[in-house]
Formats: C-alpha cells, sequence, structure tokens
DNA sequence: AACTATTTATAAGA
DNA sequence: TTCTTATAAATAGTT
C-alpha cells in the first residue's frame, strides 16, 4: 500500500477513448487545460482567442477573451453603414453574443456553487493567481454583491440583446428549438453546464 | 562552446512579453501548441472543436474540426424554416466560411510552401502521424496535383460563398476579403435546448 | 529550426 | 469529484 506506485502519467495513444467514462474525464481535463494555454496566450502576447469544443453529448463549451462578439467584431465592422439586409450580420452576432451570455452566466452560476478552490483562503489564491492564468479562479473573491451585480449585468444585456433581435425575427428560433416559454430561446435555465456527464451517481 | 548547457525551460512571468520579438515567437510556438492540444482532443474523444486566434499584429489563424461551418451549422439547424430575416443567419456564416477557407487556403499554401518536415519521408512522416496527431503534416502527403486540385476546389467554393453573401451586402467589405490574410473564424457558442443532459450512455 | 533543462500538463489511482 | 503522484509533454532561452 504505502509503497505502492500510485502510477503516474502513462503515454497515451491518440486514438479515441474507448471506455465512455474515461473519455469524459478526459475531455474535462483537456477542455481545462485547452483554457488555460488560450488564457496564458492571452496574457503572454495580449492577443484575441477564442475556443469553442462540443462536448462528447454535444453540450458546447467557450472560452472567449475579451469576449465573442468582440472577435466577431474584428471583421464586421459596426461602424459600416448598413443598409440592406448587410446589418443582419450584426443582428447574427447578436444572437452568438446571447449564447455567449448564457453559457458565460451558466458557467459562472457553476463555478460560485461549487466553490471553485473551497478549501483555499482568498489570499493563496491571489498568490497563485500572481504566477498562474488570471481567468483560473477570480470567482472566489468576487463578494456576494458583486456576483449579484455581475449577474444582474448580464441578464441586463441579455435583455437588451433580445428586444433587438426579436424585432427582427419574432417567430424565428432558428438557433435552438423553442421549450415552454418565450424566453426560452435566449434562457436555458440553470442546467448546470458543469459538465456534459450528467451522472447523478451523487 | 560544446559543454556549454544551452539553458533549459525557465519559468516565466506571466505578463505580457515586452520584448516584441520574443513575444511574436512565443505567439507562434503557443499558438501550435494549442493547436495541437485542440487535434489531440479531437482525436481522444471525437469531439469537434474551432479555435481562432490573432496574432499581435492583428492577423487571424484558425484551427476547426470538422469545419468551421460544421461547428456553426450545430445551431444555425438549416432545416429549420426561415421565412423573416432569420435566414440571414446563414449568411453570416457563409461570410465567416470564406475568411475561413481564405485562412486556410493561406496557410495550406504557406506550409507547402516552407516545406513541414522537409527532410522526412512519407513513411516517416506516416507513423509520426500514428502516433502524434492527425492534423500535424498530412500536406505533404498529398501530390502536387492534389495540391492543386484542392487549391481549386477552394477558390471554387469560396467563389461560391461570395456570390451569395454579395447579393446581399453589395457595398458592404467589412471583412476585406481582399488581402492576402483574411479573416477568421469565430467560436460559436451555444446553450443547448432544454433537454441537453441526455445520457445515452445509459 | 534544433536542442535541452525544466516547467507544465495529465493519466491513473485513491 | 477532488487530490496525489509519476511521467509524458510543452516550451523558454540558446545556438
Amino acid at each position: 500500500m504505502a509503497g505502492r506506485r500510485t502510477g503516474g502519467r502513462r503515454r497515451v495513444e491518440m486514438k479515441e477513448v474507448a471506455n465512455e467514462e474515461d473519455k469524459l474525464i478526459t475531455f474535462s481535463k483537456r477542455r481545462s487545460g485547452i483554457y488555460k494555454k488560450a488564457s496564458e496566450l492571452v496574457t503572454l502576447c495580449g492577443v484575441e482567442v477564442g475556443v469553442t469544443i462540443f462536448s462528447p453529448s454535444g453540450k458546447p463549451y467557450s472560452f472567449a477573451h475579451p469576449s465573442i462578439d468582440s472577435i466577431a467584431n474584428r471583421f464586421l465592422d459596426p461602424n459600416h453603414q448598413h443598409n440592406d439586409g448587410a446589418d443582419s450580420l450584426v443582428e447574427s452576432y447578436r444572437r452568438l453574443r446571447i449564447n455567449e451570455l448564457n453559457q458565460q452566466h451558466d458557467e459562472f452560476v457553476d463555478k460560485v456553487k461549487n466553490g471553485k478552490a473551497r478549501g483555499k483562503t482568498l489570499k493563496q489564491m491571489t498568490e497563485e493567481r500572481d504566477g498562474e492564468g488570471w481567468w483560473e479562479a477570480p470567482i472566489e473573491e468576487l463578494n456576494l454583491e458583486g456576483l449579484k451585480q455581475m449577474k444582474a449585468r448580464m441578464l441586463e444585456l441579455r435583455q437588451n440583446l433580445r428586444s433587438s433581435i426579436t424585432l427582427r425575427n419574432q417567430g424565428a428560433p432558428s438557433v435552438q428549438g423553442e421549450t415552454s416559454n418565450p424566453s426560452a430561446t435566449i434562457a436555458p435555465e440553470e442546467t448546470t453546464p458543469s459538465d456534459d456527464n450528467n451522472n447523478r451517481k451523487n
């Protein structure tokens, strides 16, 4: 037992992981790894990065800095005059933006709920962050008030976007099917996207 | 001289790299690293991934599997009926697609020109690829004829997409479709419909 | 573009 | 699922 080598990392074949459970674990770990790498690139090189990943079951995850629309705007140029159906491009991105917000919000809530880095003190986390990625765990440093404000801001922005969109796409929920209520298109409730695997084994 | 320790990796502060030259090198190395990670995730977990990165000078780079529009379509649902301005969403993605194609094409040409993995034989590369990412160097395996064909196909597709867009956005080159360095991908992102947690593993 | 010395990322386990 | 540990990988600074 005591001397039992716990087995360190082992070389892995670059083939799809057979065991579904292992695959999910691998997915989760590596997704985090990629996010971290992406954030480091942002920090080190001062660039913009966007990452989108669909989990094995199809659930979308994303990382973006400064934001999804910031990246989109790089070639959407809002300052340009659109008279035809051109500005629909912008509308489209507003739509994407909503999804982004939903995602961010959901992950946000999830992080807070699960209490990332529970046992650590703020100080420890701050120290870590100085040598690590800024994205790692800033959540915990916000007090309840801050969290509420941020959530409110997100909901507000989400609301604004929604109205500007419904103006044009009254009855065309092309992005996602339609659930029970009209706002369902935008607010998917708290289907905590902690991870894709909803094995309610706990 | 000979015995001179070349100096191994050293811990790096997570601050923006001051020296512009070093920053570019770091950017290049890490971008490759992220692409590799992304491709490994694709292989290991059989998922879809999209990455977009803007270089320090603003040039867009991207990696996507299976393709940018494949990812986009995940929430564009072409099967859905659009009667209003809804289908403009699709148009938008066509636009993105053009950029994607430009990017792929440019990187493609670049790779061929620079002769990735020059000294290696096809056999060696194939062996490597089996144990590494499939994205690494499949380029060299195409013969000249194949290259030309692929290039032709890309240009063709690009042309098709462009015309379908110019129909709507006549004078709105917000993307700038002419330079040799096109634009990028976008990282779409979605909050799947209500019952996303469909673990069909049971 | 090659080359290491190291730092990081992680596959297995617990 | 989080933490641990042994290792495989990524990569900063050089040449």
